[in-house]
DNA sequence: CATGCTACCTGCAAGC
DNA sequence: TGCTTGCAGGTAGCAT
């Protein structure tokens, strides 16, 4: 489900609700998830007050002060369907809500994760040190990515550009949607090659990546069955999506059919005619 | 190193 | 209607 519009719009949501508090209480329903939720969490997590909530690639860091956890922080992961709510003490646990952390207002945070390819972990030490983080590219949206460097990287490669641009090491947090909107956006047909895509070409595809991730995350982000922000709402940018799960509709551009093929193991939609 | 395939898990939709 | 099959927003790990 989330990719990075996703994630950041989990974390804006939520961020109000948590930030500066301390938790109380911490339910552990299933803990068999991606990576098992450690079996001391509750112990390290209880008293423990929530500091500033931040984001790296589709990871959410929450970190802790105070008690066992002074300096720690907990990395959670939302995986393929995971979500991360607020919900009123005594909202009943629903299926799939695996994880609550009880605070001390009486709101609770709740994760919900049928497919519970997601996971949390608490971290002792310096984030940037975890073996999940440590050799992550730059942030999407920030002047560390831009159209010279997936120029540069992608010299010699022959692998295709989506998957390309889906490599974290490339750029984080775009994922399968918003690879195929930008690759759209920028008129680049996702099976070329990598490294026989010109440097102007790489600058449109890196605003076009810009572009569609900052829509997104104004829309609060994509909901495609069951995605529900911080505070429970869907995202709205279903609606903008141009090719995305619109494999034989017609182009919004010059009404050509959408072909649907695989490309690294993912569905891939795109205008045969807009994308070459 | 680059690339490709598998596995992790449940729910849902399409096809028979 | 009911069963089976394939596919889904991600990523780590392993084989080639």
């Amino acid at each position: 489900m989330p990719e990075l519009p996703e994630v950041e719009t989990t974390r804006r949501g939520i961020a109000p609700h948590v930030e500066g508090r301390e938790i109380g209480e911490v339910i552990v329903r299933q803990s068999r998830l991606r990576v098992p939720v450690p079996a001391d969490l509750a112990d390290r997590l209880v008293g423990a007050r929530i500091g500033s909530l931040a984001r790296r690639a589709k990871y959410l860091l929450l970190p802790l002060a105070g008690g066992d956890s002074a300096g720690a922080t907990l990395l959670w992961h939302l995986g393929m369907s995971g979500s991360l709510r607020i919900v009123r003490l005594g909202e009943l646990p629903r299926k799939h809500d695996h994880l609550d952390l009880v605070l001390d207002d009486g709101a609770i945070l709740r994760y919900h994760d049928p497919r519970r390819f997601g996971f949390v972990d608490w971290l002792a030490g310096s984030v940037e040190e975890d073996s999940r983080l440590r050799r992550l590219g730059p942030e999407p949206l920030s002047e560390a990515f831009d159209g010279e460097r997936l120029y540069r990287l992608s010299r010699g490669r022959r692998v295709a550009v989506k998957p390309f641009l889906m490599d974290n090491a490339v750029v984080v947090g775009v994922g399968n949607i918003y690879a195929s909107e930008a690759l759209f956006m920028a008129g680049i047909d996702p099976r070329r090659a990598a490294g026989r895509i010109s440097a102007e070409r790489y600058a449109r595809l890196a605003a076009a990546a810009k572009e569609v991730l900052a829509a997104a995350i104004t829309q609060g982000g994509t909901t495609l069955r069951d995605f529900v922000g911080g505070t429970g709402e869907p995202g709205y940018f279903k609606q903008r999506l141009n090719v995305y799960g619109r494999h034989g509709e017609p182009c919004r551009c010059c009404g050509t059919e959408l072909r649907l093929i695989t490309l690294g193991q993912r569905a891939s939609v795109y205008c045969p005619r807009c994308q070459t």
